[in-house]
DNA sequence: GCAATGACTGGTA
DNA sequence: TTACCAGCCATTG
């Protein structure tokens, strides 16, 4: 393999599936940290966690939210206001994951 | 190479 | 119901 110079997104491994991942998460629907890795088959909540603090702000970083349906920590008001626009279905708590959350193969 | 960090999770009190 | 604790594991310093 030619090792490419041209390459100004040295991304972990990880950061990049985390991304395309997010980035295929439909409007109106959520998934959970820990459903990424699983379904990314690698690292848990922590390392999707962590990816999003860095690299998140290019793609729709409101779709992940915690298990419990509660939003991103330090960014519940700019989520919340997305989900609205979104019409994600909402409880007092933050997403009802319920209804909100998405399978990873697009079945409603 | 080692130690600390973090947009988490599930279980227990 | 809420609050606290231990485990988790790639990435960063």
């Amino acid at each position: 393999m030619h090792p490419d110079p041209a390459e100004p997104a040295p991304l972990p491994a990880f950061a990049g599936r985390v991304i395309d991942l997010v980035d295929t998460i439909p409007s109106g629907r959520v998934l959970s940290y820990g459903d990424v890795a699983e379904l990314l088959e690698y690292g848990g909540p922590r390392q999707v966690g962590q990816v999003m603090s860095r690299y998140g702000s290019a793609t729709s970083w409101w779709r992940v939210v915690r298990a419990d349906g509660r939003l991103p920590q330090g960014h519940e008001a700019e989520a919340r206001a997305r989900h609205l626009a979104e019409g994600t279905p909402l409880t007092s708590r933050g997403v009802d994951m319920r209804r909100a959350r998405w399978d990873g193969v697009g079945g409603s």
